[in-house]
DNA sequence: TTACGTGCAAACGTTTTGCACAAAC
DNA sequence: GTTTGTGCAAAACGTTTGCACGTAA
């Protein structure tokens, strides 16, 4: 067993969960990608590398990692969950017209409502940020 | 035909839109309400004021509101799909206890990226603020 | 050996679609 | 008279669940 799968492996006992296979393959998923994928892309990758999983697993597990902070959940510009190996908060940079998307760290000023909203106690601010990326821009095509 | 309808019809021709019957009264649905609701909200809300529309033409029509700017479209916390009278751009405040939603106007600073994302071109941004609102706080429960 | 995880198939809730009919223009 | 909208029922979609079996501890 390589170094890399028993990293793994401790990340599950840490968290409490049984080490098993299709757990494995799926953080094996997680550590060699970077992005933000919804489930059916994590299917179908699993898939062409040739270690699918029960897709029932597959949301069970993705739930579990989430709910553990092994994985990161968010909702996507149209509503799909996607998960994220990206635990830091930050904010995303998404392209209007290629859907790319785009981790950033923002210095966030004081976001803490004034007049309408007063008294409220802010945990949290999600920030998502819409425009083109460079490439789009590069191919000058028409604003969607 | 009360005036407050005309306008509504006013709306629906101007957007190139025929007049019915459903589409007035989801028209006037929204006309008499704020907030933002999800399809099943605002279907089960017409049924129950006596005026009922199929659930077909209920997410026919919504679609095509927000398409012609009547009503604006916005992704929920958990992903719903909601619909909202504020065509302004703002902000929202979510409660993460009770789940009440405030609409609220930032003041943004200039939120374009530095640094890791350079280049971009940001037409939009997208700010949800999360925490506790003032009725929440109050009640002094554990936090969630 | 016992608790937990897997994976199939079925169920689920929400949204979309095909289509015959009705209404608006 | 033509185009557009309605509403039913069925399909599609992504996700969850029940359950018998397998496997980790």
């Amino acid at each position: 067993m390589s170094s890399a799968t028993q990293q793994l492996q401790h990340l599950l006992e840490h968290a409490g969960l049984r080490v098993t296979q299709p757990r494995l393959r799926l953080l094996e998923f997680f550590a060699r990608s970077s992005g933000h994928f919804t489930p059916e892309e994590i299917w179908d990758r699993l898939r062409a590398s040739g270690h699918p999983i029960s897709i029932a697993t597959l949301y069970q597990n993705l739930k579990t990692f989430s709910e553990h902070g092994l994985i990161g959940e968010m909702i996507g510009q149209n509503g799909e969950v996607r998960y994220d190996t990206n635990l830091e908060p930050h904010a995303h940079l998404v392209c209007l017209r290629c859907g790319r998307l785009a981790d950033i760290t923002l210095e966030l000023p004081d976001l803490r409502p004034r007049g309408q909203a007063q008294g409220w106690l802010v945990a949290q601010t999600r920030v998502d940020l819409q425009g083109l990326c460079p490439e789009c821009q590069e191919a000058d095509l028409p604003a969607p």
